[in-house]
Order: structure tokens, then C-alpha cells, then sequence
RNA sequence: GGCGAGAUAGCUCAGCAGGUAGAGCAGAGGCCUGAAAAGCCUUGUGUCCCCAGUUCAACUCUGGGUCUCGCCA
């Protein structure tokens, strides 16, 4: 089993600092998990390790597609996968950092083979709900797939369509696909939260956002605009980019976007936090903790391990 | 100073021919198997501004007071 260590938190807890420390006490590189940071362009709003960091410690998964390309936990999952055996045949352990947390599950834990569904398919689905309606479609998958059905709300249409998508075209069930998906062991991961009271977090964003703006981040999406990204494609329905929509298309107030970005940064945060009490570590950190004294005992822990 | 309107949940407001109240937003809790910075679910007790009066019963009616906002001086 391949050793890696992960550094999860959400969204202004301190996970940067601590890989980039940590990194280079480990003269290792970081792969990113984050699932905007992917997007090219897209610097300062998505809050990406500044060119120093990229030039001290080897970052991957960072600036590797344009922000109308679709990406996902599948894609993510074999990507990272290939960054890691690169790092192990040098003899290191990689760091994976990110608050994308359903990317670092999806790698750690694996996910079913899905094939590549037809976009008629879809479309012909997409099609049926909006003539029968959500509730026809959520019945329809409580008689073909009831495990699955219970399990989704009836209002979550993304993951009706996904169910139905996948018994429509493979003809089996999806949760059978996941009863028979075989767990991953793969890689031993030392997995680390980096935690703090919400109101601490908060305050972090909202001042962050500022220095953000002040940083020209207006200016770096009208540069996305000019380049013929539009609110369409799927970079810019990011966090702290969609909510700037209604200024540049419709003149809306700039304040009441900046008000409504930091209170999705928040509301982003808070979901984080809900998803990693429902996860495992090895260790939970405060942002507080992080000094050299932990950054060497941290070192020592992992390759004792 | 005069006239008018208003004062109800953190905010914006609704409501009751008198039987102690409810929406939206905010907030909180949760879900999550190729869209995850996405998508989705659950969740509303507060001196109904204060004092007095009428009444079996007042947030609701009457009188007074305080404050806010308009318009006129």
C-alpha cells in the first residue's frame, strides 16, 4: 500500500499553510483537491497557492483544463492516482490537500465503474421529469431501485437522474453497481482535519473576500468574459465568480454581489463541515496548533508509520 | 410646529368583524457513489413599542405617551 498524507478542512481553515510546511519539511509534492482550482484563470477567487508556493513545492491537479470543461470525482480519482505513483517512485509520500471532500472519498475509498452516459439518454430523462414530474420519476426508481430510492429525496432530481441513467442504460440497478464495487486498498493515508469554531471561520472568510476583491478580483473575471467564458460555463458558477453574474450582465449593485458571495462562502463552509463530521481522521488540528514544533512532530509521525 | 402613516421573529413585512400569531429572507441541523465551491431535505414563542380604559377575553377597539418615516411649514 502506497503511504499518503491528506489535509482536509473547509474553506478558510488553514490547509495551504499547513501543506506548504509540512511539504517541505517532507521534500514532497502537494496534489490538489479542489474541485475549482482546476480551472485555468481562475486565480484569485478559487484562492490557488501563489506562484511562490508553486515555485517552493511541486503542485499538481492545478490549472489543467479550461473553465467550460466538465471534470469530476472519476476524473479526479485517476488523476491524482497517477500523480501519486509518480511521487512514490521518487520515494515520497504525496500530500493531497483540498475541501473538495467527495474527491479525496472517491480516491480513498474508490467508486463503481460508471460508463459514459449518451447524452439522448439523458436528455430523453431530463425530457420525462419536466412532463411527468419529479414525483413520477422518483416512483418510477422506487420500483426498479428501491434501495436507491429511499435513499434519495424526492426532490433531488440530480440524483433520480443519476439512478435512473444508470439502470436505463447498464440494466442493473445502481445500488447493485455500488454493492459490487470493491473497496480500494490502495493507499495507506494518514488523514488529517484542520477544524475551528464556525465563527472563527466566518470571519475568516469575509475578510478574506475583501483582500480577494482587492487582489483585482473583478478584473480577472471580466477577463474570463472577454475570453468568451460566460456564466454558462461550468468554472464560473464557482463561489465568489457566479454571484458577480448579475453585476456584469445586469448591472446589479457590486455590494449586494460581494454580500451574497461571502454568504455563499459560508454557507459552502458550513456544508464542509457537516460532510467531514461524517469522516474519519487520524488527526484533528486546530489552525492555531500549526508551528514548527507540530510541523516535526508530524514529520516524525509519518514516517514512523 | 401642523398633518398623515407606521411600530409584530435577527431583517422585510402579513394577520386577527376581539379568542395570546405566520410568510419570505437570514440563521441552525442534516443528506451526499462521475455536477460536490454542485445538488437536495428539515427547521419559525416572539414583552405582537409602553401605560391606562372597555371586555369573560385586547396584538387586534378607545385614550394617552414614546419612537421612526413621509409631506407641509
Amino acid at each position: 500500500m502506497i503511504p499518503i498524507v491528506t489535509i482536509e478542512g473547509s474553506t478558510a481553515s488553514g490547509k495551504s499553510r499547513l501543506a506548504m510546511l509540512l511539504a517541505q519539511r517532507m521534500e514532497t509534492e502537494i496534489i490538489s483537491a479542489d474541485s475549482r482550482q482546476i480551472y485555468k484563470f481562475m486565480d484569485i477567487g478559487t484562492a490557488k497557492p501563489t506562484k511562490e508556493d508553486i515555485r517552493l513545492v511541486k503542485h499538481h491537479i492545478i490549472d489543467i483544463i479550461n473553465p467550460d470543461v466538465r471534470y469530476n470525482a472519476g476524473d479526479f480519482a485517476i488523476d491524482a492516482g497517477e500523480a501519486i505513483n509518480k511521487i512514490h517512485e521518487n520515494k515520497r509520500v504525496p500530500i493531497i490537500v483540498g475541501g473538495t471532500g467527495f474527491y479525496i472519498k472517491t480516491l480513498l475509498e474508490g467508486i463503481f465503474k460508471s460508463p459514459d452516459i449518451p447524452l439522448e439518454l439523458r436528455a430523453r430523462l431530463e425530457h420525462d421529469a419536466e412532463v411527468l414530474g419529479l414525483d413520477a420519476m422518483h416512483e418510477k426508481l422506487m420500483q426498479i431501485d428501491p434501495d436507491a430510492g429511499r435513499n434519495i429525496y424526492k426532490q433531488d432530481k440530480h440524483r433520480i437522474l443519476r439512478a435512473l441513467e444508470i439502470f436505463e442504460h447498464t440494466g442493473k440497478p445502481i445500488s447493485v453497481h455500488w454493492q459490487e464495487q470493491q473497496i480500494v486498498e490502495k493507499y495507506k493515508p494518514y488523514k488529517i482535519l484542520l477544524s475551528d469554531e464556525r465563527e472563527l471561520i466566518y470571519s475568516r472568510i469575509n475578510k478574506r473576500f475583501d483582500e480577494m476583491i482587492a487582489e483585482g478580483l473583478l478584473i480577472e473575471i471580466e477577463a474570463l468574459l472577454q475570453m468568451g467564458y460566460s456564466k454558462d460555463d461550468y468554472g464560473l458558477t464557482a463561489v465568489g465568480y457566479r454571484e458577480f453574474m448579475p453585476h456584469f450582465y445586469e448591472k446589479a449593485e457590486l455590494d449586494e454581489c460581494i454580500e451574497k458571495a461571502k454568504q455563499n462562502t459560508r454557507r459552502y463552509a458550513k456544508r464542509q463541515q457537516t460532510w467531514y463530521r461524517r469522516q474519519d481522521f487520524n488527526l484533528i488540528l486546530n489552525p492555531k496548533d500549526i508551528d514548527s514544533e507540530l510541523i516535526e512532530n508530524l514529520f516524525n509521525q509519518i514516517n514512523n508509520s
